[in-house]
RNA sequence: GCGCCCGUAGCUCAACCGGAUAGAGCACUCGCCUUCUAAGCGAGUGGUUGCAGGUUCAAGUCCUGCCGGGCGUACCA
């Protein structure tokens, strides 16, 4: 709609311009916005205020010319000239109508757009190492990656889901050590207790079930325990599939699944990170200095060189992740963008860094990052501390358990990524209409609760008759519903674009309330027929829509509650 | 100290990448209510968009400097 207005707009300017009302040269940019009043109309332009100063004439003349020159069309039934100099255009009640046969006949195709025309992107998410169960922050990460993927798939583009982790470095030492410990019967306490040993709880569950002998299958790998306290290395095998299993099941309670499971230790085992420390040394951007070999990633925008190999020989962990990111390049993926907590954020501009001194054509911004802020989360007004100490430990399976995995996605994905998440407990548990998730659910619930009502009181849904009574529906409520889901797909670009997923959780909520309003204001099951038809057509329309945000969400569109 | 993110109603958040009189929900105040499933519905009060400058027809939005909060600032990831 805003193309097609846009597009007379564009007409109307190529007349004025061959009769040289607008300089020939001069680049016009056609900006068409919906209004937020409604007395501005449905869409408004600010090409005359924009073309005033190059054409030297006020604003308001500029519009009049504008509107003079622009072509008849049956979309249209007002346009006015507003206050500096707006062209605020008035759509026709039929053109606004239109909207709801389009998403009754698209059903859940309604709404995506082909923007990425089927190219490769890879989002990376979640990515915590075996160490432990997954806590709020990687829900968070879980909760935003995952449908950053929908978003992008609904903007046609052909999305690959990535998680990558460590499974061999000095951390997972430090967990089969802690195991290890556990299975001799010590506790943090004990002398012989690791230096930086993991203290939680459940590497005693983990200890337990490697001397059991229980077998574990992980999404990407199977181990059974060999019962061998001594044997390090089989140690270290079962810890990690126990842990992976442990966070597949996680993501699987989450309703999140991932295409590809990346190692770190495979980078060193394929022989990459050597290769790329070998190219790095052969264009120049290293150093040797205090036994370490440095990357100059100050030419790159970094306030300080970093090292790459440790005096122990050892790499750090960047060397790998620009490996890494080297091989999602050479995987044919243009397009990259890593969703991380922003506690990682100083890793950005060293990746970054290592990649253009590879000197390998990589573009500068490559990859993207979407970090998000830290989450606080608050039990009857108090904060509940997210601490790895044992105890007060706020995992995502807590949560899960607790509030239900429909209203933990909702909550941790309803608010834009760069700013801080207080996560409110007892507000994602309340089964009212204070509860967002709640509210738009029971909206979904709403339109079928009605489709049964509607047959139980003897009527018969007539959907082609409520197409075509759709123009009669003129009602404020009704106009004011027919705008929300024209916005629609606008939103889903927009989300897409800004990769900001919270602007669908935003819409949704807009237009369940619109939806009750309406519901509660005015009765959809009358008498007349034809009348009755259009209402139930409109919210069966309002419901496809619902339905199709949620998705996006991975949230679920109960049709009753 | 330096870098990144954030600062909008008492609270939780919007505001379609520069547009018109900054919008919702909660809370508060006042009405209505026994209704297609919901103790619900409607209306109202509430703002110098952290502060100070700048850019322009137009700034919550862009630039500069402060103030406040968060996260980083490892030869940890």
């Amino acid at each position: 709609m805003k193309d097609q207005v846009a597009e007379l707009l564009n007409q109307a300017v190529s007349q004025l311009k061959s009769s040289g009302v607008i300089p020939e040269q001069h680049p016009v940019r056609i900006m068409v916005d919906n209004t937020r009043d409604k007395s501005h109309g449905d869409l408004a332009s600010n090409i005359a205020l924009t073309l005033a100063k190059p054409c030297g004439q006020p604003p308001r003349a500029m519009a009049e010319q504008i509107i003079a020159a622009l072509p008849e069309n049956s979309l249209i039934s007002k346009v006015e000239i507003a206050g500096p100099g707006f062209i605020n255009v008035f759509l026709a009640g039929a053109s606004s109508a239109e909207i709801v046969a389009d998403i009754l006949s698209q059903g859940a195709a309604f709404g995506r757009n082909t923007t990425g025309q089927g190219e490769k992107v890879q989002v990376e998410f979640v990515s915590a190492n075996p160490t432990g169960p997954l806590h709020v922050g990687h829900g968070r990460g879980a909760a935003v990656g995952d449908s950053l993927c929908r978003l992008l798939a609904a903007n046609g583009w052909d999305v690959t889901r990535e998680f990558y982790y460590n499974d061999a470095g000095a951390q997972i030492k430090n967990l089969t050590l802690s195991v290890q410990a556990r299975a001799k019967g010590m506790g943090p306490d004990d002398s012989g207790w690791p230096a930086d040993g993991y203290r939680g709880n459940y590497i005693t569950d983990v200890a337990n079930s490697y001397m059991n002998g229980d077998t574990i299958d992980a999404d990407d790998r199977h181990v059974t325990g060999v019962a061998d306290a001594d044997n390090f290395d089989a140690i270290q095998q079962f810890a990690v599939a126990y842990l992976r299993r442990e966070q597949d099941l996680d993501l699987k309670a989450f309703g999140v699944r991932f295409d590809v499971f990346f190692l770190e230790s495979s980078l060193y085992d394929d022989g990459k990170v050597e290769a790329t420390v070998q190219r790095l040394i052969e264009q120049g951007f290293t150093y040797e200095s205090d036994d370490a070999l440095w990357l100059k990633t100050t030419e790159f925008g970094d306030d300080k060189d970093r090292v790459m190999r440790k005096r122990d020989g050892g790499y750090t962990y960047f060397l790998p992740d620009v490996a890494y990111h080297k091989d999602k390049f050479d995987r044919g993926f243009k397009r990259v963008i890593n969703e991380q907590g922003a506690d990682h954020h100083s890793t950005v501009t060293r990746v970054r860094a290592g990649l253009q001194a590879l000197q390998l054509g990589i573009p500068e911004g490559y990859p993207d990052y979407v970090l998000h802020q830290m989450v606080m989360v608050t039990k009857g007004g108090e904060e509940v501390k997210i601490s790895k100490r044992a105890g007060d430990y706020v995992t995502l399976r807590d949560l899960i358990d607790e509030v239900g995995s429909d209203a933990t996605r909702y909550f941790l994905v309803s608010r834009r990524a760069d700013s801080q998440l207080t996560f409110d407990i007892d507000l994602a548990r309340s089964q009212s209409n204070d509860n967002p998730v709640y509210y738009i659910q029971y909206a979904h619930a709403r339109v079928h609760a009605l489709l049964r009502k509607l047959e139980q009181e003897g009527h018969r849904y007539d959907q082609q008759q409520g197409i075509d009574a759709l123009s009669k529906l003129e009602l404020d409520d009704e106009r004011a519903l027919m705008t929300q889901l024209r916005r629609y797909p606008e939103a889903v670009a927009h989300a897409g674009q800004s990769l900001e997923p919270a602007g669908i959780a935003t819409f949704l909520k807009d237009l369940a309330s619109q939806f009750h309003a309406y519901y509660n204001n005015n009765r959809m099951l009358v008498d007349d027929a034809e009348l009755r038809n259009g209402r139930v057509a409109l919210a069966v329309a309002v419901g496809q829509v619902l339905a199709n945000g949620l998705d996006l969400l991975g949230v679920s569109a109960p049709e009753s509650m």
